[in-house]
DNA sequence: TGGCTTAATGCAATATCTTTGCGTTAAGAG
DNA sequence: CTCTTAACGCAAAGATATTGCATTAAGCCA
């Protein structure tokens, strides 16, 4: 009884899965500002009712499509060397976060309040961090601490993007890893 | 002609003025959630239609009057030293933003995608820092690059609050504060 | 000051979106 | 297979958003 509401196969978790869909393709076409409930209804062939009684708002389902979206389907690449490896993760991070729909799914996730979306996404990048530095650790190599990368990379690129007061390079993220490691190294 | 829009005593300005007034006064009563414009629209004595025109919709408003709530009164206090003035403007800016309201406030500028709330908001940071640093060139202390300040200290209070992953904490503000101007001299 | 031009507002009708009651469907358990 | 109940669809009711048109008042110029 106690176990999860959304099941394979069930005709529940196929409506999930249409509207889901049907909102990644909608924001493929247009803006998120255009996009309305009943829009998503009709292409989904989903009810409206249905769709408030199940994510309450447009916006806490926005944002339940976006985590569902940031969620990893595999392991950073593995370079062979923790720098590498870092760099590597981060330039993709930023690459994804500041385009258009990375943004978009940013600002969704943001502004939900229920269901803590946004930490769920930020420990998205924590399990990332921390498998970078598990890498490490087993080869031997010297480890960071995931808190202090947060800090002083990705803190730094989600600020500019949501922000809008800097172009985010990918010299710029590179100059965040290689003196966020100096400063490992010099400690 | 192409002079502002707003003017003092004018009509168009007393009714900017209402509208502000009323959304700051249902801020402190209720979540923002629960606010809607007819119920801004009844309290301020102006119609709907009016709000809808000017400012195309609640979040707008409620971006644009989080910018003017948080746009300085006065440059930051002069403590005789720039370690300590840092200090001081980084521990209430932390606490003013991580406020529920500082929070709301934050939300609101975010999710604006009209009229650069977010860049206007920014900048009020920036040339609070800027001022700081022109205090620490008159009195010939070393000075600090004020992009860099943005990265190392403001950024990751930023994430923190907005990410609700980590408390944030005066002596942990204290802490980024001092790592920063430690690098500083160490360069 | 007085008249002219035009942006901004108010009102009311309309369109769109959101909520809710109730009957129906189907998932999960025994 | 049947029972129980959560989730859904439909449609009506309620609330919010948009728009056309008349009115007000701000700014300008004589």
């Amino acid at each position: 009884m106690a176990r999860e509401m959304v099941r394979q196969g069930g005709r529940s978790a196929r409506i999930q899965s249409e509207v889901h869909r049907t909102v990644q393709d909608l924001l493929k076409t247009m803006d998120r500002g255009e996009i309305t409930v009943p829009m998503i209804a009709e292409k989904s062939g989903v009810t409206p009712s249905t769709i408030y009684r199940r994510w309450g708002d447009l916006s806490e389902l926005l944002a339940d499509v976006a985590v569902a979206r940031m969620r990893p389907v595999a392991d950073p690449e593995d370079t062979g060397a923790m720098e590498s490896d870092l760099e590597a993760f981060i330039l993709q991070y930023a690459e994804e976060m500041s385009s258009k729909v990375g943004r978009s799914m940013l600002a969704d996730v943001l502004s939900s309040m229920e269901g803590d979306a946004a930490g769920r996404c930020c420990q998205f990048t924590y399990d990332h961090l921390e498998t970078l530095r598990g890498r490490a650790l087993t080869r031997g190599e010297s480890a960071f601490d995931v808190g202090e990368a947060i800090d002083a990379i990705v803190a730094p690129i989600i600020y500019h993007i949501l922000f809008g007061d800097r172009e985010l390079t990918p010299d710029y993220c590179r100059s965040l890893v290689s003196r966020f490691l100096e400063k490992c190294a010099g400690v």
